[in-house]
RNA sequence: GCCCCCGUAGCUCAGUGGAUAGAGCGCCUGGCUUCGAACCAGUAGGUCGCAGGUUCGAAUCCUGCCGGGGGUACCA
């Protein structure tokens, strides 16, 4: 469906043209309008004309709105002008009422324009180093890019999500090290992931004290990077086990992949030496002879050295080091190269498992025996989007820019860093996890190294707990309302409850990590993150649990049943219309949150229509007991389009659908 | 030094060229005999960090400054 406000601007940009005397082809503003009171979308398109026209601008819209009175055909009851210049438009009844229609007849997809179709996009989030659980700075990652990935494919666009799993760095061999020559204690039956973050902070701690380990770590890194032998093996085999860990963990949440990319792989299948190949032929990288960088191949970039407080430094990016190891930096240039289709070389492909939403997961493998012919194809993204965070923003921008300089315009363009800011701690959430925290401090940073963090598992365990705690206690206030006659509730299982507070959770938790903008950093508080009531991905859900309470009355009491029916002959009342106006901003909402990849709008606008309908809820007489039949017939209309639509909001942000709660 | 992000109500944050700057939380007040009160209605609370500039119009764009954070690794 197109969406409103450009469905106005073509009407107004012929009433422009008439005014104008010849066809217009500027811009041609229209907005929602913020004075309700006044207007339902609103242009100032009048202000723009008066310069070009040396006319005063109110009487330019004046002229349009008579013009558009006339021309507005259907959609419009009313066109007006408002001083200072505004022309205020106000749609018609039966416009609203068609409206209404054709939400439910798309069953709520009234957003999905197709303008993305064939453009597939190669887009990568989460990359948790494989030696330790998720913590909220990974779910941040997590939320957003699926939220991203879904807001595309609701677009049409064939979207490949990608997590990079960097098995081969330190950061593995030091769990390594811990797991086998330090005595690390279990909490209970926690999970893997956990014992291994446990164990990640212990060696870094035992190293200080005990210089053997130090030299143990070289031996397993040594191991993986070569990737012989019974150390890489059980290195791969800990990197493995702990990344399906995380991979359950986001699970919880509903998010999932398509392709799981493992660096060994890339080592392995020698994507390196292709893209350095390229790199030397084509003059990007020189090798440094003297300076700090001697004997390292080198991206030329600054102006040669610069002298600063801390000594001597270039501007230049170090991609072989003097002892031949390859930086990150280098591996990503391959990696992204591979992502475009330039690289000439591929992965072999197997089936890592099933999601939970029924689809395959798949994994890279260096192993052609292991490779199913049956794979899709991967990879040649038109585009390609990484969601890391925005300390990573410089060695993105190198990745970018060294494939530029090998030619490949078209791609650096394509290449796009979602950098978000990080999430820290609030003093109050650091101290709650025993951290000692300096008197004048405000946040505290997350690490893993040094065990400072909130996990992503024990953000949903607790809220898991409270939203399960509340239900009981709603339940029990439920059965007391029903002994003084109020109707009866049936109490959920102890299954089904346990289910619901999962879900409840995920919806929690996801719209916690959405409701910050991109790049505003999060400092995680244990009290706003466990809220349940307010602005809260719990509200989202109670607001369609009560929609969805009224379409099951009115279809079981078998009245007129939601069917979209025709307006009121009295007119939309306020409260009604309030409500269909936000139910139809969807397309345009959608439209600019994929475009700006800013999952937030698409919250904001979840949470504002949820307002609506709660308001439209509690001013409302109740529907099912309504005895004008037309105006119960309308109102049931109006609660499917809402429950239709709302529904693909939240399954675009990814929070389940609940019918009770 | 250079680059990036942040600065808006007591707190946490939306709003990035349009009309009277909003929400949640917190404070105070009111509302469940009818669709689930995890809700709704209302009160109080703001020189939009500061100073210039552009514009019919600036929280929003430009310049300079102040404060906070991050980056500028032969770490990932």
């Amino acid at each position: 469906m197109e969406a409103i406000d450009r469905q106005l601007a073509a009407l107004l940009r012929e009433s422009i043209g008439r005014v104008v005397g010849e066809p217009w082809e500027g811009p041609v503003p229209v907005e929602v309008s913020n004075r309700p009171d006044l207007a339902d979308y609103a242009s100032p398109a009048a202000f723009a004309l008066a310069g070009r026209l040396r006319r005063p601008p109110l009487e330019i819209a004046n002229e349009l709105a008579a013009d558009l009175t006339t021309h507005g055909a259907s959609m419009l009851a009313s066109a007006e002008a408002a001083a200072p210049a505004f022309l205020n438009l106000r749609l018609s009844d039966s416009f609203l009422a068609g409206l209404v229609e054709e939400t439910v007849a798309r069953a709520g997809r009234i957003a999905d324009d197709g303008t993305g179709a064939g453009h597939k996009i190669v887009l990568e989030h989460t990359n948790i180093n494989p030696n330790k659980a998720a913590h909220v700075g990974h779910f941040r990652n997590a939320c957003l890019g699926d939220t991203v990935a879904r807001m595309l494919r609701r677009l049409g666009h064939p979207v490949e999500v990608q997590n990079y799993i960097d098995d081969t760095g330190v950061q593995v061999a030091d769990v390594v090290v811990g797991l086998r020559y330090l005595d690390v204690p279990e909490q209970g039956d926690e999970p893997f992931d956990r014992y291994c973050s446990d164990v990640y902070v212990a060696v870094q701690q035992a190293y200080a004290a005990d210089e053997s380990l130090v030299a143990r770590r070289a031996e397993v890194q040594h191991a993986i990077e070569s990737g012989e032998g019974e150390l890489a093996t059980a290195a791969l085999e800990t990197a493995q086990r702990i990344a399906a860990c995380n991979l359950a963990t986001m699970a919880r949440a509903g998010i999932g992949y398509d392709l799981l990319t493992w660096e060994s792989d890339i080592l392995a299948l020698g994507f390196w030496q292709t893209a350095f190949a390229r790199l030397q032929e084509q003059g990007v990288i020189v090798a440094e002879t003297e300076g700090p960088n001697a004997g390292c191949w080198v991206v030329p970039f600054g102006v040669g050295t610069v002298e600063t407080e801390e000594g001597t430094v270039t501007e230049d990016k170090v991609l072989v080091t003097s002892r031949e190891t390859v930086t990150y930096t280098a591996k990503d240039i391959a990696y992204q190269m591979w992502k475009f289709g330039l690289l000439g070389r591929d992965f072999f492909y197997r089936v890592w498992g099933e999601q939970g939403d029924g689809s395959t997961l798949w994994t890279s493998t260096r192993h052609e025996l292991e490779h199913d012919p049956s794979a899709p194809r991967f990879a040649d993204g038109e585009r390609v989007i990484n969601v890391i965070d925005d300390r990573q923003s410089y060695p993105q921008q190198v990745v970018y820019d060294c494939l530029r300089r090998m030619g490949f315009e078209a791609e650096a363009d394509a290449s796009e860093h979602l950098a978000y800011a990080v999430v820290s701690l609030s003093v109050e959430a650091a101290r709650e996890l025993g951290v000692a925290v300096d008197e004048d401090a405000r946040k505290v940073a997350m690490s893993g190294r040094g065990g400072i963090q909130v996990y992503a598992d024990q953000l949903l365990d607790r809220l898991a707990a409270r939203i399960a705690a509340a239900s009981a206690e709603r339940a029990e206030t439920d059965e007391a309302a029903a002994q003084s006659g109020a109707p009866a509730r049936t109490r959920p299982s102890d299954e089904e409850a346990a289910e619901t507070a999962e879900r409840v959770a995920t919806a929690a938790a996801r719209y916690y990590m959405l409701k910050f903008g991109t790049t505003q950093e999060i400092i995680f508080d244990f009290e706003d993150a466990l809220r349940t009531t307010g602005e809260t991905g719990v509200y989202l859900q109670y607001a369609l649990v009560r929609a969805s309470g009224i379409a099951r009355k009115l279809a079981a009491g078998d009245a007129i049943g939601p069917r979209p029916s025709p307006a009121p002959t009295d007119g939309v009342p306020d409260a009604d219309r309030a409500l269909l106006l936000r139910i139809a901003d969807y397309p345009r909402v959608l439209a600019t949150a994929a475009q700006q990849r800013e999952p937030l709008a698409l919250a904001k606008y979840a949470f504002d229509l949820a307002v609506a309908f709660n308001r439209f809820y509690d001013n409302t007489p109740p529907i099912v007991a309504e005895q004008d039949e037309a105006l119960r017939a309308w109102r049931g209309g109006l609660v499917e389009s809402f429950r239709h639509v709302f529904g693909d909001v939240l399954d675009v942000l990814g929070i389940p659908v609940l019918e009770r709660l």
